[in-house]
DNA sequence: GTTGACCTTGTAGCGACTACAGGGTCTTTA
DNA sequence: TAAAGACCCTGTAGTCGCTACAAGGTCAAC
């Protein structure tokens, strides 16, 4: 198949797919007369591998790796624990401290108690105020 | 103050504040007669504010709109509570998607057993099982 | 004078795409 | 047959927000 049906069955865009090949995690495809890629099942089994472990945010240099073990069948397979469970840990951490923002956040918004000029703004203000803070804070640290 | 000091200051490295000034979230500063940066601390209060709102994640360009609001004191302030609505949804957004991603990866990480070879494992079975679900999925939905 | 810290401008790179530009191929329609 | 539109190709550049050089200048301390 060509280019677009893959990316079709995919759901990978195509300029992505031949970002992919350049990238080393797409094996050159064989192609048609024409010049263009000709795609088989074994591409496409592949390719949609790829795409589920970008779904889990997986950075393509431990995609790469995880293809490779994939491709050695004896190797042993703690590698594929430790990134699970780094992957795992980076989410937990970004959870945390997206919550955190999400607090800042909620309070900033409370600052807003009707529509007034940017002169009167609680929420410019409380940003004003807690970036002078906080570049105190930073001075006291001795940063 | 000379640039270090202002990174000093703010916590912002001096690299990055040369970016802000490129980027134009900075005004251009007075230089001293080595042609060294000049600052005072109107760029010391501005980009303590800038590197607040990094901390909040709003992007580069939505902190200029908030820099504009400043410098515009009878302006509207509906475009700040905007501003800040549209982070917390985004960020809330992010939570949730990362919520179900830590679930996946812990669905992920209970497939490994014990040590083992690639072609047992269970983690790379289930990655290749879902990818491979997935692909039917977009199929069926016509992507 | 030397050394090391700091400064300058300009360029390039990071990661993961994404969007052209310029040109070729193929199918359908008038 | 020609035109139009969809698809393809390679190569380059851009996005975002930094971050890291390279090459050279400035300054203070030893």
């Amino acid at each position: 198949m060509r280019i677009g049906e893959l990316g079709w069955a995919t759901g990978v865009d195509v300029e992505t797919i031949r970002y992919y090949e350049k990238a080393g995690l797409l094996p050159v495809p064989a192609r048609q007369a024409n010049g263009y890629r000709d795609y088989g099942d074994k591409h496409l089994e592949r390719l949609a591998f790829i795409r589920h472990c970008r779904v889990l945010d997986l950075p393509l240099v431990e995609i790469k790796r995880l293809l490779e073990l994939l491709s050695e069948p004896s190797a042993a397979c703690d590698d594929v624990d430790h990134l699970i469970e780094g992957q795992l840990e980076r989410v937990r951490t970004r959870i945390r401290s997206l919550r955190a923002l999400e607090r800042q956040l909620c309070v900033l918004r409370s600052c807003c108690a009707a529509p007034q000029t940017a002169a009167e703004c609680g929420i410019l203000h409380e940003l004003v105020t807690s970036a002078h803070h906080e570049a105190i804070a930073i001075n006291r640290a001795g940063r």
